[in-house]
DNA sequence: CTGAAAGCGCTTACAG
DNA sequence: CTGAAAGCGCTTACAG
């Protein structure tokens, strides 16, 4: 059916062996051979099986890309294109494919992954998020298949590569920036709490707090599990606290333009009543009313770099494990503003 | 190293044929030695290797999908994450897999494609948008590879099977919505010209216009190509004209909502100088001020529907070709009111 | 009900 | 510089 190395030899007079080898570009192989072989290869419009290939060189050429959960509203906002844009770009470079999880949950994509990694699919994996008691990753770390995660693991940080933001630091960077605006009532809006960049956040936030000699208040805590589902009622409820927070710190600009919605039902003025700002610097946020200040987390670079040190890894296996930072930075429009005396 | 259908074979004490046989669970083989085999697998931790069994079967169970190119804008927005999800979740229920292009350029992708076709990558493709005179199309239809496509196809339309809305009566309705709250003057703000879905909304938009004794006007006709670097003078020209329209179809409401922005500054608020309705619904519309009327295209509809037929076509080829079509409708908020008399 | 053999399309020592 | 042979890990007629 399909034309073969076989074919191609049988018209270019010459053994299968060699035209695995133009094939290869090998170097001892004549340049008359060459000619005649691609001459026929272009003549029966050869191209090789990929499947044949992998299966004796044991290499795929491709990469896996485990995402949330399809479920999750994690897949809403720009992250996912935004950072698969940028491991395209990487993984292109070096000729690698992409093979994407599907799953549901957790445990779909567990048995995904394993046949991702056992039926020989891909020759590494990038994570998309980092939680805390993730079962892929370890299964991938005992298994010592090449991968690389978006995010800081929460275990066996030392035994992986990752590339991440400074999430401590730039959420504390952020909460300062609203203390020096005045704030001192500052909620703090999370999403959810076993995604580690979560646990890093509130690290940041509290001790911003706690250098600024701020009390923490454990009310002005909010993890998306309790927004799940009724968003509205959760956030209407910070705004009618009797000691409403001044400010905001918001994981994700999705939710800050919803919570700014409900403020204004409210009649709370963003930003003379309440400042916010959020994270990921989402494309719409600048035309926004008022327009949002948020923390450009670099997303694309985020993909960049963890194909390049998944490719790393893969080039060189046991290489030691490296860790990334990517710059993350404050894009200040006007959802903040100094505190009303 | 990995372990194989021999090491399974020597555990149990049967030939290699036989584990392949419970492996796919061949009704002659005794329960007996199929329990015996199954321990063995477990005990060794057997997983088969899934390049060897497409190698001799000549399936790859995974689909591919070839994206827009990557350096588009088209991917900020969610249709992609959203048209992922449908089809994952659809691939999933076959337990076929995905795999992705990552081109940049039309030729990039085209020799993508030609490598998960010849290279036996994939069993099928999506195709995500539906362009004119589309080289990946054509050498799919030449090579009748089974595929899909989300869009019209703008050629050989009934020689290919595909998923779409029905752009061009959808957009006379919203169209015709906008004339019967008055409007006269109405623009029409195009994505890509080369997008077959442009072209298709443009012919509804004519339609109404015509039937409804309203001469079409080609100043009012703006396409995403003026668009591209200079959005904001283009827009702006467009709310300068000394007869501005009084109301706009926009294909997509991230143009809408940049667009909202530029005719604030020039003091012209929206719905009461400007009406607009635009498509794709996105998730933070509702929250916008005004909210935006929009229409939901039922991405994640698309994305299942053309997963199905593609499955449908690689179980069973040379069937006859389908058309399907996913419902839009038109979710009507505050971006639009009666034209000032 | 099960095994031996051939074969999927390639690559790569080994030999010359 | 090139070919014959073995092998990657599986499946599937063919035979018994």
């Amino acid at each position: 059916m399909a034309v073969t190395i076989k074919d191609v030899g049988k018209l270019a007079n010459v053994s299968p062996s060699t035209v695995s080898r133009v094939l290869a570009n090998h170097p001892k192989i004549s340049d008359e051979t060459k000619r005649k072989v691609r001459e026929a290869m272009e003549e029966l419009g050869y191209h090789p099986n990929l499947q044949a290939r992998s299966l004796v060189v044991k290499s795929t050429k491709t990469i896996g890309i485990v995402m949330p959960h399809s479920t999750e509203r994690v897949l809403e906002n720009p992250f996912f294109p935004e950072v698969l844009r940028g491991i395209s770009l990487e993984a292109r470079k070096s000729q690698f494919g992409i093979y994407l999880t599907t799953g549901a949950s957790e445990e779909e994509i567990l048995q995904e992954v394993i046949e991702m990694v056992q039926g020989k699919r891909v020759d590494g994996i990038i994570l998309l998020y980092s939680k805390t008691n993730d079962k892929i990753m370890d299964y991938l770390l005992q298994n010592k298949f090449p991968f690389t995660v978006i995010g800081r693991p929460y275990q066996n940080a030392e035994r992986i590569t990752f590339v991440d933001n400074d999430n401590v630091f730039i959420t504390k960077q952020i909460t300062e920036y609203l203390i020096q605006l005045g704030h001192q009532k500052i909620a703090f809006i999370g999403a959810n709490m076993e995604m580690v960049f979560t646990i890093d956040r509130l690290k940041g936030f509290k001790q911003a707090l706690k250098e600024n000699g701020i009390a923490y208040q454990k009310e002005l805590i909010i993890y998306d599990k309790e927004l799940v589902d009724r968003t509205k009622e959760k956030l209407t409820e910070i705004l009618n606290l009797e000691s409403r927070p001044t400010a905001l710190v918001v994981s994700d600009d999705f939710i800050a333009i919803e919570l700014i919605s409900y403020a204004e039902e409210l009649s709370i003025s963003i930003p003379e009543d309440l400042s916010i700002v959020a994270f990921n610097n989402i494309s719409t946020g600048k035309y926004m009313k008022p327009s949002l200040t948020s923390v450009d987390i670099n997303i694309f670079q985020l993909g960049v770099e963890a194909t390049k040190c998944l490719l790393d890894d893969i080039t060189y296996p046991n290489a030691v494990t490296k860790r990334i930072t990517v710059p993350a930075k404050m894009v200040e429009r006007n959802s903040c503003c100094r505190v009303a005396e």
